[in-house]
RNA sequence: GCCGUGGUGGCGGAAUUGGUAUACGCGUACGACUCAGAAUCGUAUCCCGCAAGGGUUGAGAGUUCGAAUCUCUCCCACGGCACCA
């Protein structure tokens, strides 16, 4: 009997719709699982093989729950609102509500051939009043607890889209949809203090079982950074910086504002700081430069740094008390911190390129530590540490280009002229007089003090950890001119000149490197912590635990800053869910009344985008205008809609309770389902996750929900490519629709190649030839009906039980790939074996039955076996049986493989050697040497060591 | 640049409390069936070598009886962020 793959699947996808086999309901009795995949925004292209990836792995994993006796949640619906809808419809000249309908007919009839087990009856939409209404219902109570405010601050606007979007919409600086660069642009706005959110969102992550990228990258989108505000007096007035340094702050020998910083332009107590300055117009001119650039222009234009100083003004370092210039730079954002910063160029890397472009003094604070990690002189962590101070002096030959280099005779070490900084003596005297006494050299004079740098290390000869604040100078020699040195000085080391290239070699320890390197190429920013020099009463001390010390001390306080923006959440646009908000000149923004609600979308046939900044609604008069629903005075409707992401932030709810009328989702429901316990998706790895997260924990606080966070569990989907590696487009004409490959193959064998392919989060490329070898796999599934017996077959066995093993938790894991490999193997030995147990077959059927539902409800119908096997339980396994009583147990000599032998499971090591030193190969191993030890795991090997 | 993830045959990939590296599938070659082809089935397939044997998990070192797996250094690819002080 040949297998007719479309007649079964035909067959039984009509019999479970009519029999409502996956009908889905709040079981109290059964334990449940929610299994959800992120619902697809119904597009005109219609889906590719791609998409359906996500929806058979949740669909396998329901089934398999389903017949392990849960109660399972397994929804779908459409997210349908938001720009490409809108788009779409304007392109085609037809209303978006139509597209919308017509787009979800196709997605669905595409879905209905790959066989699932969605609840249809608990579909959602969007766009659907019903819906939105409870979309509205979350933005009024947001507004009642104040987290949605109104705002006019300049917001991203892509002048294509015609629109204004968050920060999240944007890629880089340019909008997401459709690539075009955003410029700023000052609108009234609704915006969402999902700021309020930033610390619970990411202290919660580290709960939930997600994938570590998906983490890292909401931990990078949230930003939160610990540092310290700290107010610097300029004249009467004083300009607060923010800082994660503040332990650098002696080195701060400069002040930049944002040339949008608002003191420019008033004064806190007085006048403007534009008004006060010498040269206004100057930087008049350069903040409406910085201004008109888009961020795209800053972004050409490199990192290289610009700025104007303002001449008249300084401010005061609060620790040096130093009077220190103010410039206007656009290397300073104005949207983050104070939109003012102190600037350290020793220890920060911005602020060291700006330095060198204004040539401003460059003062180092902090001392960069090596620690030793070559021998000689390895740092030994435990032992006692020696603190002291020292000097490096580079001292340069009269004539030539080369240095002064110590090659030590006790210890193979090559080094400049180091010393140790006596009591009451300065760094500087010590450089004379080591070189003096070690060298003998009567005219030396210090050129330049370079900096300094830690070394901790162990001293050899003094047998002692130390741990040495180098001072680092260069010398000049005026003339050969040298005197004898004491015999015992002279015999510690031998004096050579050496080319820097020669000293790169010969130089031991990584602080001589480095001050080689400070010779050569002048200092570089260095950013890390370390000791405390210059920096008064600190110095000495670790820039880490003195750092919040010194910000009391200059009278600071620590805070904490994130670079997550509240959610800009108007949209200038048709297409998207009215805010329910009404304007009325008395009492100003006031909600509509929840009975109110939905706030229908006018139906209307002009729904192009204005462009103006005001959304096609306000056009709409007999909408627009309206009463006030507190003073009943005439009000007009705000016109702005939702962004698209609204509706998607909380759907999974809805799924919950779909029909329900006066509620979101009812207690009883939510309790039952909540939360989901493995969603499946892709890309969002920050928007609508953190979305959803932000509302979710805000329906928390107002105990809609009684879960803190939605998704227990995510699991990553890797995409899906074309043969030829690219991604799948109508453009490079390389889409492969999901129902030619069900018409050449069917579902079955494209569910079972999709879960086949490779790892879940892995993106692979499709392969023709490769699903043509899962077809076969289900050809030969087929074939092996004819092989079944009554009885068991021993001999399969084993197989039979780790089989249930592996597939059952290669599901539970997302490992789809390894189980559909262990059903092959399986297969292999039926076929090898030729014949297999009723109860055999009938359990390897259930162990397939959520990959290819439809051969094995067949298959299990000819078996004899009673509808459903979706119902069916899952087959369970017994430990006792998953190994054979004998194991390959593989002998090797030291270490090597030199053959295998069989042995009962209980086999000692004295039966095992025995065994192993049978093998030819074993005993010209080991060349007639009795080996001195055997490692022996049973089971597994045997390792003679001669 | 910073952070994250990963690197195994011609290809997708398997193997993790350290224990037979390359399972399963694709591709390829040869053979069977056939007038012939398609389909199907069988055999082979990491590299060097006629063989015995030796080598191999991005490179190099280390720990171990034994390393794809653990440690260190480096290289590369992918993803996120990026003038965020």
């Amino acid at each position: 009997m040949a297998y007719d793959r479309s007649s079964i699947e035909k067959k039984w996808q009509e019999r479970w719709e009519r029999d409502g086999l996956y009908r889905t309901n709040e079981d109290a009795e059964k334990e449940k699982v929610y299994v959800l995949d992120m619902f697809p925004y119904p597009s005109g292209e219609g889906l590719h093989v791609g998409h359906p990836k996500g929806y058979i792995a949740t669909d396998v994993f329901s089934r398999k729950k389903r017949m392990q006796g849960f109660s399972v949640l397994h929804p779908m619906g459409w997210d349908a609102f938001g720009l490409p809808a809108e788009n779409f419809a304007l392109k085609n000249k037809t209303h978006p509500r139509q597209a919308v309908e017509q787009n979800i007919a196709r997605f669905k009839a595409q879905l209905a051939h790959l066989g699932f087990d969605y609840d249809w009856t608990r579909e959602i939409n969007t766009t659907d009043p019903a819906y939105y209404k409870w979309t509205q219902w979350i933005f009024l109570k947001l507004f009642e607890q104040g987290l949605a405010y109104q705002s006019d601050e300049p917001i991203n606007w892509c002048p294509s889209c015609m629109t204004g979007l968050a920060n999240e919409d944007l890629d880089g600086n340019v909008c997401e949809r459709c690539g075009t660069p955003v410029i700023k642009k000052r609108l009234p706005q609704w915006v969402l203090k999902i700021t309020e959110y930033a610390d619970r969102m990411l202290d919660d992550l580290n709960a939930l079982n997600w994938p570590e990228h998906i983490k890292e990258a909401q931990r990078n989108w949230i930003g939160r950074s610990e540092g310290a505000e700290i107010p610097f007096v300029v004249g009467d007035g004083s300009v607060t910086v923010f800082t994660t340094r503040p332990d650098t702050i002696f080195g701060a020998t400069y002040l930049v504002l944002a040339p949008e910083h608002p003191l420019l332009r008033q004064g806190p107590t007085g006048q403007a700081l534009l008004e006060r300055i010498a040269n206004t117009r100057e930087v008049e001119a350069y903040i409406k430069a910085a201004e008109a650039k888009t961020e795209i222009e800053r972004g050409a234009e490199g990192k290289k740094k610009t700025g104007v100083k303002l001449e008249g003004v300084t401010a005061t370092n609060p620790a040096t008390k130093e009077e220190i210039p103010i410039y206007v730079a656009d290397y300073v954002l104005g949207s983050y911190g104070t939109g003012a910063i102190m600037a350290v160029p020793a220890h920060d890397e911005r602020d060291f390129e700006f330095a060198r472009a204004m040539d401003l003094p460059i003062r180092q604070v902090i001392a960069q530590r090596y620690t030793q990690t070559t021998q000689p002189g390895v740092y030994r962590p435990g032992e006692p540490i020696l603190e002291k101070n020292g000097v490096i002096a580079i001292i340069r030959h009269w004539k030539e280009k080369k240095y002064l280099g110590l090659k030590w005779k006790d210890v193979t070490w090559g080094t400049f002229l180091t010393g140790g900084v006596e009591e009451g003596m300065t760094p500087e005297e010590t450089v004379l007089k080591e070189i003096r006494e070690e060298t003998g050299y009567l005219h030396a004079r210090i050129a330049g003090k370079l900096g300094v740098v830690d070394g901790l290390f162990y001293h050899v000869p003094k047998q002692k950890n130390q741990l040495v604040h180098a001072h680092i100078f260069s010398v000049e020699l005026a003339d050969d001119a040298r005197e004898d040195v004491v015999p015992e000085e002279g015999a510690k080391h031998e004096l050579l000149w050496l080319t820097p290239d020669k000293l790169a070699k010969f130089l031991t320890p990584e602080t001589h490197q480095h001050s080689l390197r400070l010779l050569q190429n002048g200092p570089a920013p260095y950013t890390g912590t370390g000791s405390l020099v210059n920096s008064g009463e600190y110095t000495g001390r670790n820039s880490d635990e003195a750092k919040w010390e010194m910000t009391g001390a200059v009278g600071g306080k620590k805070v904490v800053r994130y670079k997550l923006r509240d959610w800009v959440f108007s949209r200038q646009r048709y297409w998207g869910e009215p805010i329910p908000i009404i304007h009325c000149e008395k009492d100003g923004a006031v909600a509509v009344p929840y009975e109110d609600l939905p706030v229908q979308l006018p139906d209307v046939d002009q729904y192009e985008p204005t462009g103006t900044g005001e959304s096609p609604l306000a056009a709409i008069h007999d909408w627009v205008n309206t009463s006030c629903p507190k003073c009943g005075g005439p009000a007009t409707r705000e016109t702005n809609t939702m962004p698209q992401w609204a509706g998607s932030s909380w759907y999974y709810l809805r799924f919950m309770d779909p029909h329900n009328d006066h509620e979101l989702v009812s207690a009883k429901n939510e309790k039952h389902w909540a939360p989901v316990d493995v969603y499946v998706g892709g890309d969002h790895a920050v928007r609508h996750l953190i979305y959803a997260r932000f509302w979710h924990k805000f329906l928390y606080d107002i105990a809609v929900v009684s879960t803190s966070e939605p998704f227990a569990r995510l699991e990553f989907l890797g995409f899906i490519l074309a043969e030829d590696g690219r991604k799948m487009s109508k453009r490079l004409g390389n889409v492969i629709n999901p129902d030619d490959v069900v018409a050449q193959y069917g579902a079955d064998a494209f569910r079972a190649y999709e879960m086949f392919m490779g790892p879940f989060e892995n993106t692979t490329a499709w392969s023709m030839a490769s699903i043509a070898g899962t077809a076969r796999f289900l050809e030969r599934l087929w074939a092996g009906q004819e092989l079944v017996v009554d009885a068991p077959v021993a001999a399969l066995d084993p197989l039979v039980h780790q089989t249930i093993k592996k597939i059952g938790e290669d599901i539970e894991t997302f490992k789809f790939n390894t189980a559909v490999s262990q059903a092959m193997i399986f297969l292999n030995a039926v076929e090898k074996e030729g014949k297999i147990g009723h109860e055999q077959w009938s359990a390897f059927l259930r162990l397939l039955a959520p990959f290819a539902p439809h051969i094995t409800e067949e298959l299990w119908e000819r078996l004899g076996e009673p509808y459903s096997i979706h119902l069916a339980s899952w087959p369970a396994y017994d430990p006792a049986h998953l190994v054979s009583d004998t194991a390959e147990v593989v002998v090797q000599v030291a270490g090597r493989k030199r053959g295998s032998i069989r042995l009962p499971n209980e086999a000692g090591e004295a039966d095992a050697l025995a065994e192993a030193l049978k093998l030819p190969a074993v005993a010209a191993a080991l060349a007639g040497k009795t080996p001195s030890r055997v490692v022996y795991v049973p089971g597994r090997i045997v390792n003679l060591v001669a």
